[in-house]
RNA sequence: GCGGACGUGGCGGAACGGUAGACGCAGCGGACUUAAAAUCCGCUGGGGGAGACCUCGUGCGGGUUCGAGUCCCGCCGUCCGCACCA
């Protein structure tokens, strides 16, 4: 019985089921409507054990959950699970970041109301995420389109506004001319707008802003407690964070050159060792002076507006060409007089760091060093690495970046970098111009604050009003939420906030006149700052957080998301906990003290003579005998085979394309719910932890869900066999076991202490490799012991079954319970406790030493455990392979390192 | 461009500085079957040898060490993030 065409998951017809088989389409509903019915999964805040909480981040809702929610939420819920059994009470709550722009973009293609798109998403992946079998606690859900979830993120809001968290300042933002609306970076495509393919420019707003910055050291230094973090993010936040200590340097102008007089001109630097290195000054286009040279010079003018329309991203503005205009004004060395120095405005100097101007010195710094040779102002390099000789040293396309001693430096030649640096604060602190020193030392952070303003309809209102007479006025508490109005269309570009005819005019709260609201909403990126808090406590509704809860739950003891979190989400979360502190919502400082980062979902690509793509669901795939060797004198056959696509049901083929991130565009995505309504939740779960570390890509494969579906298979005879021979009633614990008992406990007992490890460090792959070698010797144990077995085995046998299902269950929730069922065991799997490993089992007798000669292998020694070095060395020293080696002489060195191995030295 | 990671058989991967390749997938041979599927048993890094064994092998080039996939230095390649996607 052959696939007919679309089927590619032949595995699961119904018809097929026999008794022995498991019917998981059957068994998994099953289980979690007991589950639900018993509320097992419900979490009472007034429960005195142990508080252990586990959290995935939240899904936007989409549409559909995706490979990669599957894989995030399983890594969660085995946590959970095992948590459980350990005895914590455990909380592992969902909700939805259900603000963003995808709802408006389906509002604009298809007419729906990004609530009514939302909450039919919610419904389809509430559904989709109930059918895996998690072990959430669905009375806690949340959504933070929700404004009984809001109107608390309004509140906290206006309690930062009154504690100072929060300011307004101008800042730049992608411009799209011809739709009059602002861009987020990814509308943005090769400097054009993605809907009008209208050139995108600079435009300056004012916006409202969280001082992260004000949070910067401290952000920082507590990362170096974050020891439950992966380094990789740490470092990342490190650097995003970047903190530099640098000098303020104020270079005076040649007034004859400047547009109104102008005196001087202040830069940052963190590299004023090369100051006698320097070709020339850099302003940003945003510079004040750039500016007012500007107004004088229409070419200049032109450049500037030519910068504006690089739009705003970092990576875009990198890795443009470097471009320049000078001014004509003339700045002057501060240790020359007579050093000119020309200003250029610059495309690549910042307004947002330091003071929006630079001095370049192009021998050490890439950018500065493209700039000139573009712009032919020449090079002089000024710290030489060690061993150069200074004077063949020269700088052509790479900029010398290391450490070295200074050259060309006058007073500073033959220094380390660190002597000039301090040489030349010393100096220019010192120095007094007009009142004040020419240097200044500083700290400086590369993290700018954290611009919260979107002038978008689908997120949490900003809630202040705006009075000629007043200013900005907080929305009263009493008159929260600030609703979004329901009736808005989407059919003109815009905010629809801000052009609907009635929402934003009101009076205003403090002199009663003519007042408006504000019209931008906050990024998302504010509302999943709090909901972990939140799930501390999602009833209360006076407040944002029930003190009591927040405290005892926080922080996230593990913590579960892609890396692409890495550093905004994450960083703004650890802001948010201190704002929230600061303002009396909680009471520590940081959120998360367990971090782990999984990797994304790949699959193959599929490429059809068109160009187009197929989807895995429309191809099939064959493995063909590619070439045939016989080796004439043997007979031995060797072969070589190839993996050929054709499209299902048909002879045309595909070709096989390189394993990318599952994406709608490359077709490469495989849609769960068809995966688990043919095999079942569990073998999509134990797929997806099998295989690959769960901190790097899976490659999703047809042959690996495979397998996983034929283990589930062989768990469920391998369980009932075992019930058919374990010993059942209360059998007592038999004083001795044979030597067939003890083999199988020893395995048991060594997969168990092995898998606990494994799930405390979620290292779920090497949990399935355990759990596969535990069914492997279980299976044999269980052959070789025929079909009457004596009563030590058959109490063997009911300690190792138990163990096994208890071992898988967090992985494969289901079917646990149906082999606990099976066994005749008491209760649910899911509220079984973890077993105890008997740690005698773990320790054999004798040991087995590899021996190598000259750190190569060359044979075993077997002694016992306790024996010492001296008996050791002559065990091995006897061995044949040593004494061969040794042809009669005596070995320069024996090294033994015991319990692992020995080395002898020839 | 800047920042971060990763690189081991045909494939995914395992390996406190200590036997490289656990476990799985794919493949091959066999058992069962009228046949297939399913299942079970065995083999499976390259080269050599009848064989116990020998030899080469963890992206490339150096180094440290009794011993390096693992540590250090320098390359090459691939992937991710970059502040208005979530």
């Amino acid at each position: 019985m052959m696939s007919n065409g679309t089927n590619h998951f032949a595995a699961s017809e119904p018809d097929l089921m026999t008794a022995d088989r498991y019917n998981a389409r059957v068994a998994e509903p099953r289980w979690q409507k007991t589950w639900e019915e018993r509320a097992i999964f419900a979490t009472a805040n007034d429960d005195p054990r142990p508080k252990y909480y586990v959290l995935e981040m939240f899904p936007y809702p989409s549409g559909r959950i995706h490979m990669g929610h599957v894989r995030n939420y399983t890594m969660g819920d085995v946590v959970a699970r095992y948590k459980r059994a350990k005895g914590f009470k455990v909380l592992h709550p969902m909700g939805w970041d259900a603000f963003g722009m995808p709802a408006e973009n389906a509002a604009m293609a298809h007419k729906v109301h990004p609530r009514e798109w939302t909450y039919a998403n919610i419904a389809t992946m509430k559904a989709q995420l109930k059918s895996m079998g998690l072990s959430l606690d669905w009375q806690r859900e949340i959504a933070t389109c929700d404004p009984a979830y809001y109107m608390h993120q309004q509140r906290m809001f206006l309690d930062f506004l009154k504690a100072g968290l929060v300011e307004r300042k101008t800042s730049k933002v992608n411009w799209d001319p011809v739709d009059q609306t602002v861009l987020a970076n990814e509308q943005v495509i090769d400097g054009r707008g993605w809907r009008s393919g209208a050139l995108v420019e600079q435009r300056e707003l004012t916006q409202w802003f969280f001082k992260i910055t004000r949070f910067s050291e401290d952000l920082l230094a507590a990362l170096d407690r974050l020891d439950r973090w992966p380094e990789k993010v740490r470092t990342m936040q490190r650097n995003w964070i970047g903190r530099s200590e640098g000098l303020h340097v104020r270079f005076a102008l040649d007034p004859a050159t400047t547009p109104n007089h102008e005196s001087e001109l202040e830069i940052f630097t963190t590299r004023h060792d090369t100051l006698f290195g320097a070709k020339f000054m850099g302003l940003s286009a945003d510079h004040p002076l750039a500016r007012a040279a500007a107004a004088k010079n229409p070419a200049l003018a032109a450049f500037i507006a030519e910068c504006k329309r690089m739009g705003t991203a970092q990576e875009a503005i990198d890795k443009a060409e470097k471009l320049g205009f000078d001014t004509g004004i003339r700045a002057i060395h501060p240790f020359d007089p007579s050093w000119r120095l020309p200003v250029y405005v610059a495309n690549f100097v910042l307004m947002e760091y330091g003071t929006g101007a630079i001095f370049g010195c192009p021998a050490h710094d890439q950018r500065d060093l493209d700039f000139v040779n573009k712009y032919d102002l020449g090079n002089t390099p000024v710290v030489c690495p060690e061993g150069q000789d200074p004077a063949t040293f020269v700088i052509t396309d790479e900029a010398y970046v290391g450490d070295g001693r200074m050259i060309n430096s006058r007073f500073l030649d033959g220094m380390t970098f660190a002597q000039a640096q301090e040489e030349v604060a010393k100096r220019l602190e010192t120095e007094i111009r007009g009142g004040a020193p020419v240097g200044r030392r500083e700290t400086m952070y590369r993290l700018r604050d954290w611009g919260v303003s979107r002038q978008r309809y689908w997120g949490c209102p900003i809630p202040v009003i705006h009075c000629p007479s007043c200013g900005v006025v907080p929305v009263p508490a009493a008159e929260l939420p600030v609703r979004l109005p329901d009736d808005v269309d989407f059919d003109r570009p815009g905010n629809p906030l801000d052009r609907h005819p009635s929402w934003k005019h009101v009076a205003c709260p403090q002199c009663g006149g003519k007042a408006t609201r504000e019209t931008d909403t906050m990024d998302t990126f504010v509302d999943s700052s709090w909901y972990f808090a939140r799930f501390t406590d999602p009833w209360i509704a006076t407040s944002p957080t029930d003190r009591a809860a927040v405290d005892s739950w926080l922080p996230v003891d593990q913590y579960i998301g892609g890396i692409e979190h890495a550093i905004l989400h994450l960083l703004y979360s650890r802001f948010f906990t201190r704002a929230m502190k600061a303002t009396g919502h909680a009471g520590l400082d940081e959120p998360f003290a367990g971090l782990f980062t999984q990797g994304m979902v790949v699959h193959e690509t599929y490429r059809k003579a068109d160009g187009t793509f197929a989807s895995p669901s429309e191809v099939e795939i064959k493995t063909l005998i590619e070439s045939t060797v016989e080796d004439p004198t043997s007979g031995f056959k060797s072969t070589s085979s190839i993996r050929v696509a054709t499209l299902t049901g048909t002879d045309i083929p595909v070709e096989i394309g390189p394993i990318e991130k599952m994406s709608k565009s490359k077709r490469n995505t495989v849609d769960p719910d068809e995966i688990m309504g043919s095999y079942g939740a569990d073998t999509a779960r134990w797929f997806m932890l099998s295989d690959s570390p769960p901190d790097r890509d899976v490659i999703w494969s047809e042959e690996g869900v495979q397998g996983a579906a034929r283990f589930v298979q062989r768990v469920w005879r391998l369980i009932g066999e075992a019930a058919a021979v374990a010993a059942t009633g209360d059998l007592p614990r038999p004083a001795l076991f044979g030597e067939p008992a003890t083999a199988l406990r020893k395995a048991a007992h060594q997969a168990l202490s092995r898998v606990s490890e494994d799930i405390e460090k979620l290292r779920f792959n090497r949990c399935v490799a355990h759990v596969y070698e535990l069914a492997n010797t279980f299976q044999t144990s269980l052959t070789a012991a025929g079909g009457d077995p004596p009563a030590d085995y058959r109490w063997a046998v009911r300690e190792a079954a138990s163990i096994l299902v208890r071992l898988f269950h967090p992985m494969m929730p289901h079917l646990a319970e149906e082999c606990w069922a099976a066994l005749g065991a008491a209760g649910l799997v899911a509220e079984a406790e973890w077993p105890e490993v008997e740690a005698d089992l773990l320790v054999e007798d004798t040991v087995t030493l590899p021996v190598q000669i000259n750190g190569k292998k060359r044979g075993d020694v077997t002694v016992p455990r306790t024996a010492g070095k001296a008996e050791v060395e002559a065990a091995v020293l006897a061995l044949d392979a040593v004494q061969r080696a040794l042809g009669g002489a005596a070995p320069k060195k024996v090294i033994v390192v015991p319990h692992r191995i020995v080395n002898v030295v020839a």
